[in-house]
Order: C-alpha cells, then sequence, then structure tokens
DNA sequence: GTCTATACAGTGATAGAC
DNA sequence: GTCTATCACTGTATAGAC
C-alpha cells in the first residue's frame, strides 16, 4: 500500500522545499538540508550529487501542482466557451499566487532569477515553456488586432508584476502606510487582473524598430 | 586641488560598486572586492565595517545620480506645464533604466529585493521614499478619479515590471524566439510606457475590501 | 546500495601585531 | 592605518563502514 515511509531521497526533497521556500537558495546550507531531514550532509551529494541539482527537484515538484491548476483552469474555460481576456488572465495569474500556501515556490523563483540567473534560465525553460506558449497563443486569439511581439512584451510585463508581488511585499506596505496588504491575495488579484488586462488591451504605439 | 588620488575608501567603494553591478551581492567576495581596489580584504571590516556597510555605502552613490535625473526630468515637465500621465510615467521609468550604464544598479537592487528582503526594505526606504511619495501624489493629481489606494497597488505593479525587466531578460527573449530583445531599452520603453499608462488609467473593478 | 566521517578550498568577520 | 592570522562557516568530493 502507498502508507510507507517516504524514502531518504523524498525526505530530503521535501525538506529542501520547505527550507527553499523560507529563507532562498542561497540562504540555506545543505547541512541545514540534511539536518531538516534527519540526515547526513553528504547524503545530498549522493542523492542528487549536488545542491543545485537538488533545487531542480525541488522545482519540478513545486511547479506540477500550480501548471495543473492552469490546465484545468483553462479546461474549465474552453468547456463554458470563455474566451475573454479577464477569464484568460486570472486562470494564468492566480494559480501562481495561490498553488501553494503563500506563494512560496514563487518566491522561490525570483529569488533564482535574481541572484542565480542562468539555473533559474534553465529550469524556467525546462517547466514553464510549454505553459508559456499555451498562454501567449491564447493571448494572441483574444487580441487580435496586436501584433504577437508585442503581446509578447506585454507577458513579460506580466511576469515582472507577478514575481515582484511575490517578494517586495515590504514596500508596498511601508509606502501605502499599511493600507495595502500584499499578503492578502485576493485583495491583491482584485487589483493586478484590472491593470493587466488594460495593459494587455492598450493600444500600440508606432514603434519603428 | 581636485587632482588627488581617490582615498583607499572610496577606492573600495568604486570597486564594490563595479563588481556588484556585474555580479550581484553574494556573488562577490570581500576578497574580490579588496583585490580589485588593491587593498587587503581586512580593510573592508576596518573603512566599513563589514561587506553589508559597504553595500549601503555603494547604494547610495548609485541612487544619487538616478534620482537627480528623475527630479530634472520632473522640473521639465513643470517648466512646460506638461501634467500627463505618459509623460509622467516615463519621468519614472527611463532614468531607471537609464541612469547607469545597461541598468546595473537596477539589477543590483532587484537581487537585493529577493535574496537579502531586510536590507532592501531599508536601503530602499532610507534612498526612496521621499521620490515615491511624490511620484504617487503626481499620479493622484493625474488621475483624480482613481482611489490613492487603488493608484498605489498600481505604483507596485509598475516597480515589478521595471525590476524584472532589469534581471529575467533572456527569458523573454527565449519565448519570443529573439524576437524581442530585453537590451534593447529604447523598444522596452516604448512597450512598458503604453502598457503601464493603461494600466494606471483602467476602470476600477468594485473591491468588497 | 546506503550512508557517514572527514578533508578541502572557499566565504565573511575580527583580534591583534606593527 | 594597514596587514597577518585565525575563526566558524559554506559546498563538494571521496574513502570506507555496513
Amino acid at each position: 500500500m502507498d502508507g510507507d515511509q517516504p524514502s531518504s531521497r523524498d525526505r530530503l526533497i521535501i525538506a529542501a522545499q520547505r527550507l527553499f521556500a523560507r529563507h532562498g537558495y542561497n540562504g540555506v546550507s545543505v547541512r541545514d538540508i540534511a539536518a531538516e531531514a534527519g540526515m547526513n550532509s553528504a547524503s545530498i551529494g549522493y542523492y542528487f550529487g549536488g545542491k543545485e541539482n537538488l533545487l531542480a527537484e525541488v522545482y519540478r515538484r513545486s511547479a506540477a501542482p500550480m501548471k495543473a491548476e492552469r490546465r484545468r483552469r483553462l479546461a474549465e474555460l474552453d468547456e463554458a466557451g470563455i474566451t475573454d481576456l479577464p477569464a484568460l488572465i486570472d486562470a494564468f495569474v492566480r494559480p501562481a499566487l495561490l498553488a501553494d500556501e503563500s506563494g512560496s515556490f514563487l518566491r522561490l523563483r525570483t529569488i533564482l532569477s535574481a541572484e542565480n540567473s542562468d539555473i533559474f534560465s534553465s529550469l524556467t525553460a525546462e517547466n514553464f515553456d510549454d505553459t508559456s506558449a499555451e498562454f501567449i497563443d491564447r493571448l494572441c486569439r483574444a487580441l487580435p488586432n496586436r501584433a504577437r511581439t508585442e503581446i509578447m512584451w506585454r507577458f513579460h510585463f506580466m511576469l515582472g508584476t507577478l514575481y515582484y508581488s511575490a517578494t517586495g511585499p515590504q514596500r508596498i506596505a511601508t509606502i501605502s502606510d499599511g493600507q495595502c496588504d500584499p499578503h492578502d491575495v485576493d485583495r491583491l488579484l482584485a487589483s493586478l487582473v484590472p491593470f493587466l488586462v488594460a495593459g494587455f488591451s492598450a493600444q500600440e504605439k508606432d514603434v519603428l524598430s
């Protein structure tokens, strides 16, 4: 049956997942992870070949439920025959902020994107290239009068709002004297989705290049 | 006269500024910085009390010209009597991407925001709270029918697009098969400013809270 | 196969010699 | 004011126990 103890390998992944989410990548040592899993630090080298490969394993595990949730929402939209922009953007953005508790996976990815950009690139490409392409295709269909290149730029900007929301929360709280609480994901989404919808719908400025 | 050699302290700051911009904060050791400045690594402890305080010094030095450029552009607008949203947003966004070569200071700040969020918070507050407040006030005046809270949320989203553009460049290049080059700052701005203008102008969704 | 003790070169910080 | 020496820490690699 499935009631088996998790394997040593799995225990390491779970411990790493928890610690990376809380303290980022560089903020956690292999010794911390091993201790959290109740194992020797050298076991990470044995099972994964190094800290970086363990990160890749954690990334894959965390990405899976988020991708599944996005796919589920898209299927729901298809079933209901909905193709409008707000629903589409919501289906992309909401799972990123809600898939794991308080967007800890999103936070980890933001840290990686800034600090270890080469690792981040390959992991993102490996895990999200298909989903991203799917969404860009749908965005182009929902916005037939916008150039595909322009939509990709705006997709890029959307990622920025998402990533930053996962890490820079105290800034908006400071500026607003506590009126804006970035941990209130529902409130955040209520502002973010209309903002993005308007941005994606914007008239194109004439560009030379 | 002013033709003096830069002091040992200044040599360290300049070396750190160059290395932090290229390799981020954690990617540079105090030994690297000291070697670049032609000094002993312990000198950083002596002059600054530690790597973190040296970072604060670098931050202040880098923020100054960017803030000056923003102020200069705002003064220009005031002189010409321009108060429209696109010009205002451009005056905020452009100096962040152009003040130093290839936005290396913006990149450093993004890394800090993700990895060392407590340091980032205090440095940002120390250096940018006044500028941010000034811009939010102007945004509110340019958008008199939008709630101030909502404008602060959108300001938060704008920071996200900026920060991410400074670090996650290769992602958009991959997705677009090279059609979008995030290092082309002029092209980036040509898409970003209209996107933000539309986002800031968006109709408010009815929010419960 | 699984796991661990241990050594190695690197980090930031710091006490104390000069 | 500057440097040497040293400390506790990091990720990694490996020899060897079981």
